[in-house]
RNA sequence: GACCCUGUGGUGCAGAGGCCCAGCACGUCACCCUUUCAAGGUGAAGAUCGAGGGUUCGAAUCCCUCCAGGGUCGCCA
């Protein structure tokens, strides 16, 4: 069902997350799919960590991302932690490899040096942004050098990138499993970056050589890819290489059928992990995206989803995350577990040893009788908060507005809590301090409510060490509520 | 702006020329059950299948045009 081509070759998918931020919950969809495909088919599924970005990536963020995948109880054959015939897994470890591929090609006149400075490509976008022009890429300046001229340079150590030498065809007809022939018409076509000038290569180099040389037969991504297929198409073509069968599923939508994003959408599988979801739910959920049963069914598990998966029945409009359906189908998960079962649950997450000690360790100087500990400390144990009368009125300091306090707990999300991958007391400290410090806001006053909007209590333990504690997805959850109450 | 993708009730999907004056699920509303609230059950409202043209005896399903939404135009992935 999924093309003779393909059944010529062993079925090997994979998931290519970039360790840049918390999970997220479109990774865990595409992996989803991608998992399904090699299972059904008695392939491999495998996991590569797109790590080219030395800027961004983040190993802490590598560390959730796989934790993130295991609990919803996705597995892979190969990837960074489990090994495999065809490692490292890591593109950062990979890059002799890049490095080589860049000189085939460069050899074979398929890319060529680009000396252009970072300045002259930003001018040369604004400009033609100003004059609105309708092929907007690089002009392609070095591409007319002298090649024995280029390679001088080079060798004399001036910077430079490798751009892919696209051909100067008017369109080019690609293919996707889904949409079928895709044809591209001149524009959008422009010579890419194979290699950054620090010597990494980019995403489209380095995706295209490890899925050759790790022997993926399907690509099944995001559709954001889709327009940059013509180029990796060439990719294959110039280094002599038969192209994997590529699939672009659509993307995640927000309500308002933007493409899903944390302003407008929680996307962390951590915040869907605190918040109580169960694992096997969010991937039935998930699985619901752009994709049915043959006979209809909603309810399924990851097995019975793979026995009857069939890539050619995903539809293409972009699936609206729907969190009120997640919660339904979340429901009828959690209510079919048994007591115990669930107890195990609550034991695995908010009730184990490891969390109450934690809170237990914050509250027990502040309460006189176990009882008291329940009264005290119920905010670590829910989810968002209801601020009563006095709550909103403290998350207020005094000479500032609820529309300043509402704005500026919103700009702590986006820039404090949000970027900030590694969650503890110190860190947590700083980013507020930092935050405090560039809003121009004495920390006291900030400190009071970030600490209300975090608890909904003006008295409560050290607030680092309770932010670190409730955990980030629980602090920006609350947060934008507390937002929200101030509207 | 250019290029590309998509378009079935508010939302997720079914439907691959007649079985559809469109089916399932979420949500909404009502009723039943029930001390309450849920859950569960039953039912209702809600779609001229984006619009307009074709093709055909017959179109949600095929073709064309338009419109709308989305994505991409980075030494980010």
């Amino acid at each position: 069902m999924v093309s003779c081509r393909a059944l010529a070759r062993p079925v090997r998918t994979r998931i290519a997350p970039s360790p840049t931020g918390d999970p997220h919950v479109g990774t865990a969809y595409v992996a989803l799919f991608n998992y399904a495909l090699a299972r059904r088919h008695g392939g491999q599924f495998l996991l590569r960590i797109e790590d080219t970005d030395r800027q961004r990536s983040h190993p802490a963020s590598e560390a959730m991302i796989f934790d993130a995948l295991h609990w919803l109880g996705l597995s892979w054959d190969e990837g960074p932690d489990v090994g495999g015939p065809h490692g490292p897994y890591r593109q950062s470890e990979r890059s002799t490899i890049y490095r080589e591929h860049a000189e085939t090609l460069l050899a074979k006149g398929a890319a060529y040096a680009c000396f252009c400075t970072a300045e002259r490509l930003a001018a040369l976008r604004e400009e033609q942004k100003a004059a609105k022009a309708a092929v907007m890429g690089y002009d392609g300046l070095c591409r007319r050098l002298d090649p024995a001229d280029a390679k001088t340079r080079r060798a004399a150590g001036e910077p430079c990138v490798i751009r892919l030498a696209m051909p100067e065809a008017d369109s080019v007809t690609v293919h996707d499993l889904l949409r079928g022939d895709v044809r591209f018409e001149r524009p959008q076509m422009d010579d890419q970056v194979l290699m950054k000038s620090d010597g990494f290569p980019t995403y489209h180099l380095a995706n295209v050589v490890d899925d050759h040389l790790m022997g993926i037969s399907h690509v099944v991504r995001a559709e954001e890819w889709l327009s940059s297929l013509p180029k990796h198409e060439q990719l294959y073509r110039a280094f002599g290489w038969e192209a994997p069968v590529f699939c672009h599923l659509p993307l995640l939508r927000n309500a308002d059928k933007s493409k899903i994003s944390k302003r407008k959408n929680p996307v962390s599988l951590n915040h869907y992990r605190r918040a109580g979801y169960l694992p096997e739910a969010m991937l039935n959920f998930l699985a619901l995206m752009s994709y049915s049963m043959p006979d209809e069914r909603e309810e399924f598990s990851l097995d019975e989803f793979v026995a009857q998966f069939d890539l050619t029945r995903v539809s293409l409009g972009g699936p609206v995350f729907d969190i009120e359906k997640l919660t339904w189908l979340n429901g009828r998960y959690l209510r079919r577990l048994s007591t115990e079962e669930t107890i195990g649950r609550l034991r695995a997450g908010v009730l184990s040893d490891a969390y109450l000690g934690q809170v237990v360790a914050l509250c027990r100087e502040r309460v006189d009788t176990l009882e008291g500990f329940f009264d005290y400390a119920s905010f670590f144990f829910q989810g968002a908060l209801a601020y009563d009368a006095a709550a909103r009125e403290a998350l207020v300091p005094k000479g500032r507005t609820a529309a300043d306090v509402r704005k500026s707990l919103l700009a702590l999300v986006e820039t404090g809590v949000d970027p900030l991958l590694e969650w503890r007391p110190d860190t947590v400290e700083a980013a507020l301090k930092a935050f405090a410090e560039g809003a121009g806001w004495p920390v006291k006053e900030l400190f009071m409510a970030v600490r209300v909007a975090v608890t909904g209590r003006t008295a409560t333990p050290p607030l680092f060490e309770t932010m670190a504690v409730l955990g980030k997805e629980l602090c920006r959850r609350r947060l934008r509520g507390a937002a929200e109450t101030l509207r």
